[in-house]
DNA sequence: ATAGTATTTATGCGAACGTATAATAACTTT
DNA sequence: AAAGTTATTATACGTTCGCATAAATACTAT
């Protein structure tokens, strides 16, 4: 004789992204294994039922919420763009620290970055994901190199600037992984001019923050 | 009336390293949540009681062959480095350019890696273990960049080289986790050669392969 | 106000999980 | 050769998982 739990009806739209931030925020936590259908409809402060409403398995929900943080990254770093003034030189060095600094770096999104990883390298349709998502970021990261070797009255052609896309993309995924995994061990001013004196060293010019 | 399946002893060091190799193949094709007792028991040639028997819980086999993972990667490196000629100049350019390349890089070290960094966000007692072999592996870079600046007749003091191995085994871990993540989207010569030209910027110098 | 809709809760089911325990057979020792 | 030890198999138990279905209630339209 329990009275039934009362509830509102807040909508499909704020549903489906409720459930899918539950759901990240239980892979950032505990892994893709915390991730149950109970776990995920409690912090979504739902029952698990609702689930089966919205999202016909738990893949596909999964599958959801593994779209929108890539998509969400991928604004975050354009609109972190908008925010630089237009000196080629600036904008490289401000994309750079960033890259490597909170709020990029920092332990949840690198759990979740390597829970993804998994399943990228087993699931055909997560790795086209992945590479469009990684092409998209090493697109941006050719289109200010190129403008900042420019601006310093470089030699720019393309075989140049692919090559140094491939290597500062790779040298700041390494770096963020390092300051995002072990967080203490650098102080965030360190890893900042690490990534800016190596982009110089790369690029051979100076850049300014 | 089924006949009693037959058997034999092993020992226990076989046994041990048997369900540890088991486990390990479990979550490189499936993943963690593959890597069930009876997975395990099953790829090793046992059944799920055995091991009970030689693991008090499940959580201990999974660490145990973190554990033997880890060190087998330091091995491996350590040995790969032996049969390097000793100019320094040769050496660190073949240091670099097998990190990047089969068999160091490839998808199932790859899968690996991303289920431990897994537990390494999470568990303090995994992190530290991943910190000791991310330094080892650390110093033995910046010792071999220390030698090819000498070697140049550059000026190799320890800030320097302590930041050099920093940046440097960023690039490399970046571009593993390109090349394994997305075998078909570099040739292992362009990941090598960019690898190997990118460390010739860092440092400043012309090496030889 | 009332009836209708479909969002949401509540409950249940079968499978698979980790673990515990008992039975048995392969070795070892005497 | 017989007795003893223990590595190994076999079976069972309780929990939790994803998923299915039925019941109820908040909202919408008339």
């Amino acid at each position: 004789m329990t009275p039934r739990r009362p509830f509102r009806r807040e909508g499909e739209e704020a549903r489906r992204a409720a459930l899918i931030n539950a759901t990240l925020d239980c892979i950032a936590d505990g892994g893709p294994q915390a991730a149950t259908v109970r776990a995920i409809a409690l912090r979504a402060g739902v029952t698990q039922g609702l689930i089966r409403h919205y999202f016909a398995t738990k893949e596909e929900l999964v599958a959801a919420a593994h779209e929108h943080l890539m998509t969400g990254l991928t604004k975050a770093s354009a609109a972190a763009l908008d925010a630089l003034p237009p000196d080629p030189l600036v904008r490289l060095a401000g994309f750079v620290g960033n890259a490597v600094s909170p709020p990029v770096a920092d332990p949840r999104s690198m759990a979740l970055w390597a829970a993804s990883m998994q399943l990228v390298v087993r699931d055909p349709a997560m790795r086209q994901g992945h590479e469009r998502s990684y092409l998209a970021f090493r697109d941006q990261l050719e289109a200010l190199i190129a403008d900042a070797l420019r601006a310093a009255d470089k030699p720019a052609d393309p075989a140049t600037t692919r090559r140094l896309a491939i290597a500062g993309n790779a040298l700041l995924d390494g770096l963020w992984i390092e300051a995002s995994a072990l967080p203490d061990m650098f102080a965030t001013d360190e890893i900042r001019a690490t990534a800016i004196h190596a982009f110089e060293s790369l690029l051979g010019l100076k850049l300014q923050e």
